[in-house]
DNA sequence: GATAACTTGCACACCAATGTGCAAGTTATT
DNA sequence: AATAACTTGCACATTGGTGTGCAAGTTATC
């Protein structure tokens, strides 16, 4: 019943307060979805300021919305991660975690729907030239003696990236600031990488690329880190539910 | 509509088999609920070799029955880490990780439900107790300069708890062996905790107390750790559905 | 072997969420 | 200003899960 958005037949092009009536859901459902992955449309509509007929105007069932979801913070996932390479792979590391931070919100939809959720096997399968690239970033390391020496690069891998994730939503939990959790998640990275805390912070220090910034060059397109709330009724892009039209 | 275990009027006493039905349905719902927090009850009772209804001959509702499964859960996850002391902080931290090795199963239970669910601030108060201790460890060991020195110790606590359990979920998905899981879960901890590799495994070696054992001393009653699968029909304590009492 | 305890199966009411159809309204675009 | 694009609200069918009542069966215990 995908009303809008339509290009095929008619004449005229989609309208604009349309196009971004999709993004504001795609925004609400990003946060919603975070806070619970089983979070109903009926919710996430109303966090995008539209009824949930309307909804369904965008996206035919929950399953597109989703899908839609997923491969747009993979998208944004990857595009962080792409330009993430040092010779060194403590930096390497540290980076990944960084830009981690960065892209939180994506990052813990992304996770939460890996898990559970009937997408799981796409996202992984999305996910994997990420995964992989880590993978080969420890394993180098672990030959060059950079990280620890008591676990094979895949049990290695695995852990850095589950702490990581856990340390996320350990930073959003408490609050952090964006200075904070940045420097907490590539700290954490490192710990679990085999690194003392002495250690981590040297290799943090030293490197410039790996110091806070506000705007972290490279990204699609920055909304302000406001660790955005549902908002329950945002200025819908239509229709004044209230003003009468007077 | 509670039938079972009738205590109160008739006069003889509770059958044997309903009360082992009783520990099969708590059984299935770990199990079930570890790997998806909202398992039908259909689901679990089938797990447990019942049928729906006669689950709620022995749980008048959902709620009752992770009720249940979380008080047992966090007495036997409270119990093994009641015993965990030590002057050191970091070998105290090492022995909380095994010791939640020991209690994979319901301490990953646990944390889902911490989570998700209308439960979790009574399981928050619950393990609040085991939250504190970590806490104060942690704080005596920041203090004596044992663990890190870079973060305050309620983060550094957190970080360790959301670690550990990552690590947890990690082992059991990649199905490690009782001895190696023993010693992962150890080594997280004490990396996050500050330590390099080569520290955190001179603490595991140098203590005995650390070593892995077979037989893990205290618990209520130990299963083999056979990472027990959901096992669709056990044999059912009462009523053979098939064997048409040939 | 009598009986109470327990399980089963089916029928039912209830609820929350998904997904559709349609008529009526509003608004961006031409 | 005309019109297509979009939104709304309501009604409705469907699905899957929870919780209950009851009659009939089985089994542990006395």
């Amino acid at each position: 019943m995908t009303t809008p958005l339509r290009t095929t037949p008619g004449s005229r092009v989609p309208r604009r307060d349309a196009t971004e009536n999709r993004l504001a859901i795609l925004d609400s459902a990003r946060v919603l979805l975070n806070r619970d992955p089983e979070a109903s449309l009926d919710a996430i509509a109303t966090g995008a300021g539209l009824s949930r007929r309307a909804l369904y105007g965008h996206f035919a069932t929950r399953d597109d919305l989703v899908t839609e979801l997923l491969s747009s913070g993979s998208e944004r996932v990857i595009a962080a991660l792409s330009h993430v390479d040092h010779p060194d792979s403590r930096v390497a590391i540290a980076r990944i975690g960084a830009r981690l931070w960065s892209e939180v919100e994506n990052v813990r939809v992304m996770a939460q729907l890996a898990i559970r959720g009937p997408q799981r096997h796409a996202v992984a399968r999305t996910l994997s030239p990420v995964r992989h690239r880590l993978l080969s970033i420890v394993t180098s390391g672990i030959d060059a003696h950079e990280l620890r020496q008591d676990m094979a690069p895949r049990t290695l891998a695995a852990l850095i990236e589950g702490s990581a994730l856990s340390v996320l939503d350990e930073a959003i939990r408490s609050n952090l600031s964006n200075r904070d959790g940045h420097r907490l998640v590539m700290v954490a990275a490192l710990a679990v990488a085999g690194l003392s805390w002495r250690e981590a912070a040297e290799v943090i220090d030293r490197h410039a690329e790996l110091q806070f910034a506000e705007h972290p060059s490279a990204a699609i397109d920055e909304q302000p880190p406001t660790t955005a709330q549902p908002q329950p009724q945002p200025q819908p892009h239509t229709t004044d539910p209230e003003g009468k039209t007077a």
